[in-house]
RNA sequence: GGCGCAUUCGUCUAGCGGCCCAGGACACCGCCCUCUCAAGGCGGAGAUCGGGGGUUCGAAUCCCCCAUGCGCUACCA
């Protein structure tokens, strides 16, 4: 049997994590079979559909690098792949069950079937549809439908007895009593079908293979196994995925931070981190491997090693997978990846484009301190920005010279007059001096490097000082140093 | 309330009857290195396998019960 599977986001929003994990499961999968994904937008809910939606999501799969082989976008020989565009099938097969009388039409209006719901509930009673459609008399029926003005909805006719049991390829044969399953709807007042009805057609049409999906469909899924055999359909094998949690175990949500793969891609994650991330989560290759390309992981997916426990996402270790993937890259590579956050980050008034290559050499020190390329522009801002840098005079003496502007100013000075002699002007040479400096003053290094660091990039915390030197140039080094001194020789704070 | 799923270090997991007084990774702690911060090296702590019964010579692994968490119980997906 050839590999096809689906992912069928609804145009709600933006690709969120949970779907994300579900369309990358999907994909390894195609792609380890050989096999073909295809997306189809699952457009039934005219309410809740948002404009401009489905793009955001195909955005969101290309950046991270799931193509697919048939989609919205790109048709294929199954089309259409939004559901919208499909609605003579569904109503098609509604007929087909109304006819062999899987199925009836129902002219209960919403509210009364609401009231049924919350009486049912109150007495401790299974809630749901009361059937009260189920059997009436044609004529009754077509009375009750005319006095709603013509409306009315396809219900599934559930049976009343036996089992039904939903083969999961993860935990095995899961049965569920008929008895409990109410008559569902499955083409609504507005002519659009219900999930199940659409998956089911679709899936059917589509030769889908096989179904992930996340485990929140698992308990309508004898509705659906119902459905093919109704239709007279083979079913697809399901693989029911396990949840993902935020940390403090709820459902992951913006109150634990970012969902949305946008917003991941906006922090400077890599497409690559993000799989690696994702697939473990639920599945693995073995018992140690925990960094694997993309072409590794899709050599080793298959369903046979994915777990059946709840997942919680952890950020902390996204990051360090980043951070990893990171440092791989060779350094222009990540200065080309890196160039749209600086561009974002860096103030209007620094002219653009932004020439970065007299960073280069500072590439590798940069590469292995962050973790999201976001973090790139607070490490080399100091070589772009125009004029005296921006920082507290205290920082200037640091631990070292802490309520000592004068000794700090020594340090200062005495790097002035070591640099404006250093020839010539590499980060080697500049060592030496400022080593150099250190000695004579009869102080720790750290001691004396602070306040130039300080001086020259505006933070405590930057790239290593002589690189940094080198890379800035001598003049402007010089520049900034005098800046400092002058601020150490104020007497007010 | 009913039905379903799940339950191994803080987190992701390995484990599919003896190789496990449970292994790896992230996080954490300590030391080394060190111009800040990282990276790196070395070491450490951390799960009596949710609890209780069984089955077995032997159970994290099989069975039963309980507890807890989550999901479903929509003319949403």
């Amino acid at each position: 049997m050839s590999v096809r599977v689906r992912f069928g986001p609804s145009p709600t929003g933006e690709l969120h994590m949970g779907s994300v994990r579900t369309a990358l499961f999907d994909w390894l999968f195609a792609r380890h079979h050989g096999g073909e994904f295809l997306v189809r937008i699952e457009d039934t809910d005219q309410t809740r559909s948002v404009a401009g939606a489905e793009e955001r999501i195909l955005e969101g799969l290309r950046w991270m690098g799931l193509d697919w082989d048939e989609g919205p976008d790109i048709g294929g020989p199954h089309g259409p792949y939004r559901q919208s565009e499909r609605l003579p099938l569904y109503e098609v097969a509604a007929e087909r069950l109304l006819a062999s009388g899987r199925a009836y039409r129902c002219a209960c209006p919403p509210e009364r079937v609401k009231q049924v719901r919350e009486e049912a509930q109150r007495r401790k009673r299974p809630p749901g549809y009361d059937a009260r459609c189920r059997d009436l008399a044609p004529a009754d029926l077509a009375n009750e439908i005319a006095a709603q003005d013509g409306r009315s909805v396809v219900r599934f006719r559930s049976p009343r007895e036996g089992a039904t049991v939903v083969p999961d390829a993860l935990r095995g044969d899961v049965v569920f009593e008929n008895r409990l399953l109410d008559d569902h709807v499955l083409l609504k007042e507005d002519g659009f079908p219900t999930y199940h009805l659409a998956s089911v057609v679709d899936d059917h049409a589509m030769e889908i293979s096989h179904v992930f999906r996340g485990d929140e469909w698992l308990s309508s899924a004898p509705r659906h196994l119902l459905l093919y055999e109704a239709l007279g359909y083979e079913p697809p094998v399901f693989i029911h995925q396990p949840v993902i949690l935020g940390p403090d175990k709820g459902k992951l949500s913006k109150r634990h931070g970012a969902t949305s793969v946008s917003a991941y891609a906006e922090q400077g994650y890599l497409p690559e981190a993000l799989i690696n991330f994702l697939a473990l989560l639920g599945w693995s290759k073995d018992d140690r491997t925990t960094k694997m390309s993309v072409a590794e992981i899709i050599e080793a997916f298959d369903i046979d090693r994915m777990g059946v426990t709840p997942v919680t996402f952890d950020q902390t270790r996204l990051d360090a997978m980043n951070a990893d993937f990171l440092r791989e890259l060779g350094p222009e590579e990540f200065f080309r990846r890196a160039a749209p956050f600086l561009e974002r980050a860096l103030p209007e008034d620094v002219a653009r484009p932004l020439d970065l290559t007299p960073l280069l050499p500072l590439a590798p020190l940069i590469q292995e301190r962050v973790k999201r390329l976001a973090e790139f522009a607070e490490y080399v801002d100091f070589f772009f920005l125009p004029g005296p840098l921006d920082y507290p005079n205290a920082e200037l003496m640091g631990k070292g010279f802490r309520d000592n502007p004068a000794g700090a100013l020594t340090a200062v000075e005495g790097a002035i007059a070591a640099l404006k002699a250093v020839e010539p002007w590499t980060a080697e040479a500049i060592e030496a001096a400022l080593r150099g400096l250190a000695d004579r003053l009869a102080l720790r290094a750290g001691v004396v490097f602070t306040p130039l660091r300080v001086a020259v990039t505006g933070k405590r915390i930057a790239p290593p000082l002589f690189e940094t030197l080198a890379v800035l140039g001598r003049a402007r080094a010089v520049e900034r140093l005098n800046v400092a001194a002058e601020r150490l020789a104020r007497p007010d704070d």
